[in-house]
RNA sequence: GGCGGCAUGGCCAAGUGGUAAGGCAACGGUUUGCAAAACCGUCAUCCCCGGUUCGAAUCCGGGUGCCGCCUCCA
C-alpha cells in the first residue's frame, strides 16, 4: 500500500513518490508571530505534523522546516504586524518577536506537535533573502517604483495554477480588495521583494537602499536554504493558496528559468481546510478567533484540542466548538483508559515472545495504516483505533504486552499518549 | 465567475461492487399507583437521468440542490 496524496497542484489523487528514496523533505508555512497563535493555524501545523509521523512511520528519513515570520508581513495599511502588535505593547519588534515564538514552542509541545528540523526566522536569513531578490533581478524580472522593489508578475504564465485560476482571473479579484497597496505597483498582482524604509525598526542595507524584505520571498529563501531548489511536500493553511503560495511558485519559477521542467518548488502540496467556531467562520471580522493558549488556559487538555483539531479530514471544513471537543475528549480518554488498564496487567505478564499478536491487532492495524495512506485520513485512523479499543472484552484482549505495544505504535502517528 | 466538498429513513450518521450498521426522535408493547427510567418490537432501496456490470448507495457521464473558500484572518 503507499500513500496517497491530494495534490493542489493538479488537484488529483496523486501516489507519493519521493524524490530520493526513503528520504522526504517538506516545508510549511509557520506562523507570523505578532499575536498568539490560533486553532486555524495550528490545524495546519497538525496536518505537518500527522504527515511527518506517517511518513517515518513508513520508514521514510524526513527533513521538516517550518518558519516563523517576524519581519515583512504587512497589513491593509502596509504597516509591518509584527511591529504594530510591539508599539501597543510599548516595545520592539524583535522583543515581541521572541516572546511569541517562545510561546508557540509552549503551545506546540502541549498539542503534542513534534519539533520540525529548523524554524528558520526571516529576520536571520534577510542575507539569503537578498541573494534570492539579486538572482530575480539578474533574470530581469525586476523594476524599482517609488524606492520599493517588485517582481513582474507577467514573467510567470502559469500564475493561478494552484488555485485553478488564470492570471486575469485573479487581477480580478484583486481589483475588487484591496485599495492602498499596490499603489505603486505596474500590476496589482506584482511581488513586493524589497521595500525601503528609513524608519522600520527591523531593516538591513540592501542593493535596493535601506529596508526590508517582502513577504512573499522570505519562505522562498529560506526553503532554498534548508530544502534546495526543489523538494518533496509543501504545506500550508489554504488562505495561504492565494496569494502567498502562488507568488512562492512565480519566483521560484524565474529563479528556475524555463529550461527547467520541474514544478517549481515542491511537488506535492498540501493544503489544510478553514475552520468555524460553533458553525461561524472564523475571522477577524467575525471576532471570534480562538487562540490555542486561551483554550489551554481555560483549563482543556492540550491532547485534547489536538484531537479536536484533527477530527476531521484536513482539507474539510473543521467545526470546532463543544461538539468537537466532546468528540475528542471521548477519544483521548478511551485511549488513555485503555493504556491504563492494560499497563498493570502488562507489567505481571510473563512475555511470550513467539505469541502472535491477537487478530483485532492485525486488524486494526490493517485498518489504521490504510486510513492514513488514503490522503492522510488520521480522523478515520483515530476512529478505528477507538472503535477497537472500545469493543474488547476482556478475554478479546489477547496479551496486554502486544495490546500496549500496538497502540504505542500506532501512537507514534497519533502523538495522544 | 473560479476552485473544492457534500447529497443515505424526522434528525445525526456508517458504508469505496454482492441482499442498507448504529445513535437520537417517533410509534406499538412489557413493567409501573400515574409518570419517568429500563427492556422488547416497528420504521429507508440510498437527490434525478443515463451508462458500465451477473449485480451499484458504492464506478463513469450529465443534471439538480446545498455548503465552504476565492476579503482582514490560516
Amino acid at each position: 500500500m503507499t500513500l496517497k496524496l491530494k495534490n493542489s497542484l493538479g488537484g488529483a489523487l496523486e501516489d507519493f513518490l519521493s524524490l530520493e528514496p526513503r528520504k522526504v523533505r517538506m516545508y510549511h508555512c509557520g506562523p507570523t508571530v505578532n499575536q498568539p497563535i490560533h486553532i486555524g493555524k495550528f490545524r495546519s501545523y497538525l496536518l505537518a505534523d500527522v504527515l511527518r509521523r506517517h511518513l517515518e512511520r513508513s520508514g521514510y528519513e524526513v527533513l521538516q522546516v517550518m518558519n516563523l515570520t517576524d519581519v515583512g508581513h504587512l497589513n491593509e495599511f502596509e504597516e509591518d504586524v509584527v511591529e504594530i502588535a510591539a508599539g501597543r505593547a510599548g516595545g520592539y519588534a524583535w522583543e515581541l518577536a521572541e516572546n511569541e515564538m517562545r510561546l508557540f514552542h509552549a503551545d506546540r509541545r502541549a498539542l503534542g506537535i513534534r519539533g520540525a528540523h529548523e524554524y528558520p526566522k526571516a529576520r536571520e536569513h534577510v542575507e539569503e533573502m537578498i541573494e534570492t531578490i539579486r538572482l530575480l533581478e539578474e533574470a530581469g524580472a525586476t523594476y524599482v517604483e517609488g524606492g520599493n522593489l517588485y517582481l513582474d508578475i507577467t514573467r510567470y504564465e502559469k500564475l493561478g495554477c494552484l488555485c485553478g485560476s488564470t492570471p486575469a482571473e485573479l487581477a480580478e479579484l484583486q481589483d475588487g480588495s484591496k485599495t492602498t497597496e499596490g499603489a505603486q505597483k505596474r500590476n496589482p498582482l506584482d511581488i513586493d521583494l524589497w521595500r525601503t524604509d528609513e524608519l522600520h525598526q527591523m531593516r538591513w542595507e540592501s542593493p535596493w537602499g535601506s529596508g526590508f524584505p517582502g513577504w512573499h520571498v522570505e519562505c522562498v529563501a529560506m526553503s532554498r536554504k534548508y530544502l534546495g531548489e526543489h523538494f518533496d511536500i509543501h504545506t500550508g493553511a489554504d488562505d495561504n493558496l492565494n496569494p502567498h503560495h502562488e507568488f512562492e511558485m512565480a519566483q521560484a519559477a524565474v529563479l528556475a528559468g524555463e529550461g527547467d521542467e520541474r514544478e517549481p518548488l515542491a511537488h506535492y502540496w498540501l493544503h489544510s481546510g478553514s475552520v468555524s467556531v460553533e458553525g461561524q467562520a472564523m475571522s477577524k471580522s467575525n471576532g471570534n478567533i480562538v487562540p490555542v493558549r486561551e483554550l489551554l488556559e481555560s483549563g482543556i487538555r492540550g491532547r485534547v484540542v489536538r484531537v479536536a483539531l484533527l477530527s476531521e479530514h484536513y482539507r474539510d471544513n473543521l467545526d470546532f466548538g463543544e461538539a468537537a471537543l466532546d468528540k475528542a475528549s471521548e477519544a483521548v480518554n478511551v485511549i488513555l483508559g485503555f493504556r491504563d488498564h492494560l499497563s498493570g496487567q502488562a507489567s505481571a505478564e510473563t512475555r511470550d515472545p513467539g505469541g502472535s499478536a491477537a487478530g483485532w491487532i492485525t486488524d486494526t492495524d490493517a485498518a489504521f495504516t490504510a486510513a492514513l495512506d488514503e490522503d492522510l485520513d488520521y480522523w478515520k485512523a483515530i476512529s478505528v483505533v477507538v472503535k477497537a479499543l472500545s469493543s474488547l472484552e476482556a478475554d478479546t484482549v489477547g496479551s496486554p504486552a502486544q495490546a500496549l505495544d500496538a497502540l504505542g505504535d500506532w501512537d507514534r502517528v497519533l502523538g495522544i499518549l
